[in-house]
Formats: C-alpha cells, sequence, structure tokens
DNA sequence: TGCTGAATCTTTACGGTGTTAAGATAAGTT
DNA sequence: AACTTATCTTAACACCGTAAAGATTCAGCA
C-alpha cells in the first residue's frame, strides 16, 4: 500500500532515488572491465540504465565523476591497510602490514589504482576533499614509521616515510604495469610485499 | 646544384621527407603543453602542418606513435641515468647516481614519463621493441646493485634490485603527481634523491 | 484534494576525436 | 616516356564530452 516515499514498487523510470551512487558503482564496474582509457561517462549512464545527460544533475562533469569513484578508492585503499597491518604485534611488523595492504590493494584493483594517481587530479584546487581522504594512508604511515622510531627528529620520520611510501608506492605501481611479476594469488603477493618492506631500515 | 634529393629548395607541400620523426617531435612538444589527456592525434598532425589522416602512413594508430614517443623517452631515462652515475667511484655511489638519474629524468619530463608508465603498453603483445629498450634502465640497475653485493645470490640481489627499482620508481611517481615536494630545481631533486637511496641497504 | 515550484531525467544538438575508404600527387624505376 | 609505389588529402562514420531546452515526477502548501 502507499506508494508513498520515492521507488515504493518497482517501476523506477524516472527519479530512480539514488542514481548517483549508482553512477559510481556502474563505473567502478567499468573501470576494471574496460579500463582507465576505455571508461567514458555515456558508458556508464548506458550502464546505470540512463541517458547520456542524466551524470550532470549529479556530478559537475566527468571527472567530478572519476573524483567520486577515486575517493572510493582511497577509503578501501585505507581499509586494506588497516585489516593487514591489525594484529601486529611490534612496530615493525605493523609496518610490514601498512605495506603490504598498500601493494594487495593495488594488485586487486588495478584500473581503480591507475586511475586514483593518474594525471586528473593532480591541480586539485577542486577535489580537495579527495586530497583529504587520500591523505589518510600516507598519514596511516607516517604513524608507523613514527613508531618505530621513537626518539627521530622530525626530518629524520619524514624522510623515513617518504621512502617507505615511495617503496610501497613503486612496487605497486611496477606490479600493476606489469613490470614486476609478483606472483598471481594474494598469498604471493602479501609474501612478496613483505620481502619488500623488510628492505626498509625502519622496519628492521 | 639539382634539386636531386628529396626537398632541395624550400617548398615542401606533399613529401616532406621525415614525416615520421617530425611527428615524434610534434607530438613530444605538445605531450608537455597539453598533458598526456590532451594529446590528439589530429592535434599532432596539426602542429606538424599536415592533413589528419597522414600520420596513418606512419603508425598503424595513435596507439602506435605514442609508443615511438615512449619509446624516445625511455632512452632519454637511460642517458640521464649514465650521466649521472658516471664518474662515481664506489659502487654504492654509483648506484645513487642511477636512482637520481631516474628521479630527475622524471622530475624534468613529467608528462612523457607519464606516457611511459601509462596503462597503454601493459599489454605488450606489440610494442615488444618498447619493452626492450625500456628494459635498458632496469638492467643498469640490475648491474648496479649485483656490484654492491659481490657475492650475493640470485635471489638476493633480484629482490634488492626490486626494491632499489620500486623506490625510486614510486618517489618518481609521487613526485611527478605533486604528492612530495622534493624542491623545484634540479639541485635540490639530486639531493633528494640521494638522501632517499641511501635509505636503501645496497648503498651503505 | 489540487496547484506550484523544484528536482530529476530525456531529447536534441554541437564541436572534437580516432579511424577508414577513396582519390590526388609526387618520387622512383625501367 | 609510362608505370608502380609511397605519400598526402578529402570526406565520412561512430563515438565522445557537454550544453540547452523540454518532459516528467516529487514535495509542500492552499
Amino acid at each position: 500500500m502507499a506508494t508513498k516515499s520515492k521507488n515504493a514498487g518497482k517501476s523506477a523510470a524516472y527519479h530512480h532515488g539514488n542514481l548517483k551512487q549508482e553512477l559510481v558503482s556502474a563505473g567502478r564496474r567499468l573501470l576494471e572491465r574496460r579500463g582507465v582509457e576505455g571508461l567514458s561517462l555515456r558508458g556508464v549512464a548506458r550502464e546505470a540504465g540512463v541517458s547520456q545527460a542524466a551524470p550532470y544533475h549529479h556530478f559537475e562533469d566527468k571527472d567530478g565523476l572519476l573524483a567520486a569513484i577515486a575517493a572510493e578508492g582511497f577509503a578501501g585503499l585505507s581499509a586494506e591497510m588497516a585489516r593487514q597491518s591489525a594484529g601486529a604485534e611490534t612496530p615493525g611488523g605493523h609496518m610490514g602490514g601498512l605495506g603490504s595492504g598498500y601493494i594487495v590493494f593495488a594488485f586487486e584493483n588495478p584500473e581503480l589504482f591507475r586511475l586514483m594517481h593518474g594525471p586528473r587530479f593532480a591541480v586539485a584546487d577542486k577535489y580537495d576533499d579527495l586530497l583529504t581522504i587520500a591523505a589518510d594512508s600516507f598519514m596511516m604511515l607516517r604513524d608507523g614509521v613514527a613508531a618505530c622510531r621513537p626518539g627521530a627528529s622530525d626530518e629524520e620520520i619524514e624522510m623515513a616515510c617518504h621512502a617507505a611510501w615511495s617503496l610501497v608506492h613503486g612496487a605497486s605501481m611496477l606490479i600493476v604495469d606489469k613490470r614486476i611479476d609478483a606472483g598471481s594469488t594474494r598469498h604471493e603477493i602479501v609474501a612478496f610485499a613483505n620481502q619488500m618492506t623488510s628492505q626498509l631500515p625502519v622496519s628492521g
């Protein structure tokens, strides 16, 4: 009874409720299927079953939608880092988990990872929300590094943090680009990542 | 005298001699001006003063031209690495030079560096020429690492090499994406790169 | 209940893009 | 000279991002 709220029964032609989120989901789906280059706004609208101009009522332009997808990506990255580092008992182990999480996320979401670090959001006087959420994972790394070096100066910590970030980021990129073969299963990737991070002075 | 060869005087309407190389050069020019996303095949043809379909007589498609541009990029990368490491007297110093060259090249050719590591050539059953020349810089790194660890096993060397590569590649990417500020002059970048590579066990 | 304004979606259109097919022109060969 | 081949142009196609204008539904108020 009572088609009171939105979309009571099933026939959601106009106004189907949460197009915005559905466009983001459709975008993520197409992203891993066709790659960053093959991702078109019209294609996303098609996938969501909506006309080509509909997305413009929810996003300023194509980059706006991509920024929303990238934001979900950064949230997933932080979550994976938290997951892999949970339960570690030493600062070094915690650090290794963070790095493994970073690399595992890239391995399991290659196109999303590429989008997140593409040239689109480098300017970013817009997209500061994106930069904020993107900074989360960096802060996790920095805290991990700081915990490994209790008495170190700020400069030392910053440098070690840059090195750790560069190491895991570079490894992720090279794996995604298939220039390094780190295995094909999640388990192998974790092992590779642990060997990798163990080369850093912070976790020694 | 004799307008014997090609393009004797000046008026090169049809057949102006070396369109292929000129398209690559025009592409590199537009690349740093408008970025990877803003680079269109029609734009390159325009810049070279030629019709929109002319490039198809020299390259299979747009990716073919981009691959040629990327190949020049990898050659430049190897050259910069050789330049920065020349004259080093210790294996560690040599290693640091290689890393600095890598990072300096990325800093000075950001869009080219992005193109070189974009998603386009990851498939690469075509483009194996590109992969070959791209492997040059990697082999320089590997030899440098091996020289630092005379008695090490192959596995150890490979792992250390992957770590070194990841470190300099990640730093380059993060600098290009403006997520790390490593300074604005070539001198500052070299200093940053040296601090960075000194965190690796290979150069200790 | 019915009316009104706002939110949402569609249709249509414009210029730009990658790519192909057909024709024009120059260079090289015999 | 004529012929072949390489090179370049023009014209066309489907796709793309985006804007303008119209249609449809929803929410609140009489």
